[in-house]
RNA sequence: GCCCGCCUGGCGGAAUGGUAGACGCAGCGGACUUAAAAUCCGCAGUCCGAAGGGCGUGCCGGUUCGAGUCCGGCGGCGGGCACCA
């Protein structure tokens, strides 16, 4: 969708003939002064900073989350990198030395298929997607440290990878081991949980299998417990990331109870006793069954000898836990004939069954089931005619005629019929229980989590080699430092199904380290997670020979300030939370927690078109009328459908590239920050980036104008009222914008621009003078350096304008508001009479109270409110109210 | 089901417990122009009205001299997790 190149983007062209009619200074030509300033920035090295920060300047850190090499920047890059570079060149004014990288998150699925379906090498094509965004990101002027930039595919950063790996592997930190996993039968490859979506694949869609594989999986979860506490201290994140994650991470307290198998065939066969993990031991008298996970070696013990049983455990494991198993909710069992003892109830015992709402990753794989307080197990219970015995009577209840129907009741409670727990409440209860297990051996209290370690093997070529050799003697042997990195080879073969590694002719095949022995090559890759996981790291030393340089690494960590969206808020922050602290462990890094403070961007939304078929169509065959909308080329009606996210096959979508073309950088970085907060979703509109297109013009013309009319230095005796006034609002705009930057309020700090923008043409209505003209010139600079951190070369083109010969926007310091300037010079305060607004009086701030109050009762309409009134209670907030309280 | 967030004009949204609606978009009126575009100026929550009032931040209630803001309940929308024992 390239604009023609005759298009100014809805402005008109300019004939000769207009511009010398024209009066005053032309318009901004951003086609010319943006590449300029770029190459100017570009020139000086001005964003550029060393490894170690440099001494006597605070450092800050701004990063955005790097982006994967699709082929083409989309606006939620633009939102997200504009704001990024908004917090880097006003911290860099603000003294800061800055750190600002850039790479690309290049491996992935997208390549492998490129090379599948067109025969492109997967490499080539990532370079090629990197080449074509690099060039955008470059257009929106975004101040990036370029000299640390690097992708994530390239062996210079995934060797560097593969020595992490095989630190952690040293350091007990990754281990393989047999695993069910989930299987992607459409992708061929293996996901984490965290990659399951409603039991299907986070990328195809396909319902989800479980295979047992052999797989190699990073300890996260030997961090469970800080990754959980340390979340507390991330008060600069967003609470709701913050409250997935504890989710996610699911501590939870209660017991492991052993129950002895009655039969002793099975007790052989599998040991003597059942586990279960339960949160409610003190519910233990109310049992009715135990049930065990259809992946559950009991399960499968059984199913050896028992067709039925086999049949039901295949039919539980083809199901999965996809989203229609789930959604119907249908508590299924089957009953093993196996029986098993019960810890605290001497010659009971309780049947086994196999149930497929147990989970065999979580707790135990086997649960004991207590119909009467737990909504799942009374389904069960009624579903197969098993018994309720009721042992929590809940508040306010009789225990005569006190029965469970269809209800459970999970609530706090008094046990009852319950021997040794009689009469305590549910936590008594459970210390009791716990006690009494602990005594006679039958179980424990434990700490419990949802985590799962993080598996991250996967059945790619595209991917970061697992450096490992396996050995038929030695088994699985970590690759030699000095043979780091291992490499990708050239010449994959994706016409073939599964692992190009795999049944690449030669790679695989190399001899032990060890032994020395014909050994082959560990030929699955990391999850690209795990190179997402640390590059924040590497951008302080991008091209060490070690991973990290920790003088680098321990002089610019953490990140001071992490943007990114908010789909991120589990998977990637979690896991570069674990890899942070494993580095810390392996001496990578001097520290725990990588992002100081998170800001989770909104999306980028945009209205849908359908034409008369239903077929979508793009915003640029859409002509806008009105409540209506026609197709460009043939005038017939189109559908106008809600407001989306911007996506591919919506066809919503508006090229970064095509608005630069039309409007320069400049208005693309103004409008994404100007309407909405930067939290929220926006809506991309035509009237939106037009109107900031024409705020642009307008700051020029104001500021050439200033330019045109006054000269620097001209110093005045003193400061006339609509001097003074312009100076006011000079700095109190400063003071404004620095505290909604500060806040991440750019859309406030965009009004309060506009505000100054309004003063200073205001200011141009009066006469000529020496003092206003300073007061101009203020102004103009002002707005100079307040919009270049949003608008930068505009910002630059102004500021040469105004100061010929001067120091750059990006190389100048942020103002500073003169506290003398900021009182307003008389305020309006609002006259309340019982709490309603009655009138208003103007008055010089910082009134005593005295002298606000009797001006107040003066007001004529207050007075008038007040006659006859006794006045019990006059309020008074210093330059903003006064409220009389009257009697009656 | 559980957890979290949000709800303010036609629209996006402002508003340390202190004049609700800043600023922008769309709209309307005017100036300039042969005309249009661009630009500039002005109007603009709603109802009654002369002054001045009434009603207004999803709904109900509370705290307060004063509530969009704090507290309790309800409703709607959005998001996250979801057979987690």
């Amino acid at each position: 969708m390239p604009a023609a190149p005759a298009d100014t983007g809805g402005l008109p062209a300019m004939s000769g003939t207009d511009a010398a009619r024209a009066e005053g200074p032309a318009r901004y030509d951003f086609r010319a002064s943006e590449p300029r300033w770029q190459a100017e920035w570009e020139a000086c090295g001005c964003f550029d900073v060393p490894d170690v920060p440099p001494e006597g300047r605070p450092k800050y850190y701004v990063l955005e989350m790097f982006p994967y090499p699709s082929g083409q920047l989309h606006m939620g890059h633009v939102r997200n990198y504009t704001l990024g570079d908004v917090v880097a060149r006003y911290k860099r004014a603000r003294g800061h030395a800055v750190l600002h990288p850039m790479g690309w998150d290049a491996f992935g699925l997208p390549a492998e298929n490129a090379a599948r379906e067109r025969g492109i090498d997967p490499a080539a094509w990532t370079l090629a997607n990197i080449e074509t965004m690099r060039g955008t990101l470059k257009r929106l002027g975004l101040s990036l440290n370029w000299d640390r930039e690097f992708a994530t595919c390239l062996p210079e950063y995934y060797g560097q990878q593969q020595k992490l790996f095989l630190d952690f592997l040293a350091a007990g930190l990754v281990e393989r081991r047999d695993a069910l996993v989930n299987w992607d039968p459409v992708d061929g490859t293996v996901l984490a949980n965290e990659q399951v979506v409603d039991g299907r694949g986070w990328r195809s869609g396909a319902v989800v299998e479980t295979r047992r594989l052999s797989q190699w999986f990073l300890r996260i979860t030997a961090f469970a417990p800080e990754l959980l506490s340390a979340l507390e201290g991330l008060d600069a994140w967003p609470e709701r990331v913050r409250v997935m994650q504890a989710h996610w991470i699911g501590r939870s307290e209660g017991a492991r109870v052993r129950f002895p198998l009655v039969d002793a065939q099975a007790a052989e066969a599998v040991g003597p006793e059942v586990e279960v993990y339960t949160t409610r031991p003190d519910t233990l008298f109310g049992m009715s069954f135990l049930a065990v996970a259809a992946e559950h070696p009991l399960a499968a013990h059984v199913a050896a000898a028992d067709p039925a049983a086999a049949a039901f455990v295949a039919e539980c494991r083809s199901l999965g836990t996809s989203e229609a198993a789930v959604e119907s909710a249908e508590k299924r069992g089957y009953d093993t004939g196996l029986r098993v003892a019960h810890p605290f109830m001497p010659g009971e015992s309780f049947p086994v069954w196999i149930a497929n709402f147990v989970l065999m990753d979580y707790g135990t794989g086997a649960v004991f089931g207590c119909p009467c307080g737990d909504q799942r197990d009374l389904d069960f219970a009624r579903k197969y005619g098993l018994p309720v015995p009721v042992v929590v009577l809940p508040p306010g209840q009789e225990a005569d005629g006190f029965a469970v129907d269809n209800v459970a009741h999970d609530g706090p409670g008094t046990l009852i019929n319950s021997g040794f727990l009689d009469g305590l409440s549910f936590e008594d209860g459970r210390r009791a229980a716990i006690k009494r297990l602990e005594a006679d051996g039958a179980g424990r209290g434990v700490v419990n989590w949802r985590l799962r370690d993080w598996g991250i093997s996967r059945q790619r070529a595209w991917g970061c080699p697992i450096p490992v050799i396996h050995c038929p003697d030695c088994g699985a042997v970590p690759v030699p430092d000095d043979q780091l990195p291992v490499r990708l080879p050239d010449g994959l073969d994706f016409a073939r199904p599964g692992n190009a590694l795999d049944h690449h002719p030669t790679w695989k095949h190399v001899s032990c380290p060890r032994c020395g022995g014909a050994a082959t090559r560990e030929t699955d890759t990391c999850d690209t997670f795990v190179d997402s996981s640390w590059y924040f790291a590497r951008f302080t030393a991008p091209h060490a020979a070690t991973p990290t340089l920790r003088a680098a690494a321990d002089g610019w960590l953490p990140v001071d300030q992490y943007v990114g969206g908010i789909e991120h808020a589990i998977l990637h922050l979690l896991y570069a939370r674990f890899f942070t602290r494993a580095m810390h462990r392996t001496g990578h890094l001097g520290l725990d927690e990588p992002f100081r403070r998170l800001f989770t961007q909104g999306m980028v939304n945009h209205e849908t078109f359908r034409d008369a078929d239903g077929s979508w169509l793009y915003p640029e065959q859409v002509e806008r009328s009105g409540h209506g909308a026609t197709r460009r080329d043939t005038g017939t009606p189109v559908q106008v459908g809600r407001v989306e996210k911007m996506s591919k096959s919506k066809r919503n979508t508006v090229s970064p590239e095509a608005i630069i073309d039309r409007y320069g950088a400049d208005t693309a970085r103004w409008f994404v920050l100007s309407d909405s907060p930067p939290e929220r979703d926006m809506e991309w509109t035509e009237a939106g980036v037009a109107g900031a297109a024409r705020f642009g013009q307008r700051l020029f013309r104001l500021v050439a104008a200033v330019a045109e009319s006054t000269r620097p230095g001209d110093a005045p005796a003193g400061f006339g009222e609509a001097a003074d006034a312009l100076r006011r609002a000079t700095h109190r705009t400063i003071a404004a914008v620095s505290e909604a930057l500060d806040g991440f309020a750019f859309n406030v700090a965009v009004a309060r621009m506009h505000e100054l923008g309004g003063a200073l043409a205001e200011a141009a209505g009066h006469e000529a003078a020496p003092d206003l003209d300073r007061a101009r010139r203020e102004a103009a600079v002002t707005l100079c350096l307040l919009s270049a951190p949003m608008m930068p070369h505009l910002a630059e083109e102004l500021l040469a304008l105004l100061e010929p010969g001067g120091a750059m926007a990006a190389l100048r310091p942020w103002p500073e508001a003169d506290a003398a300037l900021l009182a307003a010079r008389s305020v309006t305060i609002a006259v309340q009479v019982m709490g309603r607004l009655r009138g208003t009086i103007e008055a010089l701030p910082d009134q005593p109270a005295d002298t606000v109050i009797a001006a107040a009762e003066a007001e004529p309409n207050v007075a008038r409110l007040l006659e006859g009134r006794r006045v019990v209670k006059r309020i008074h907030v210093p330059n903003r109210i006064v409220n009389f309280v009257v009697a009656g």
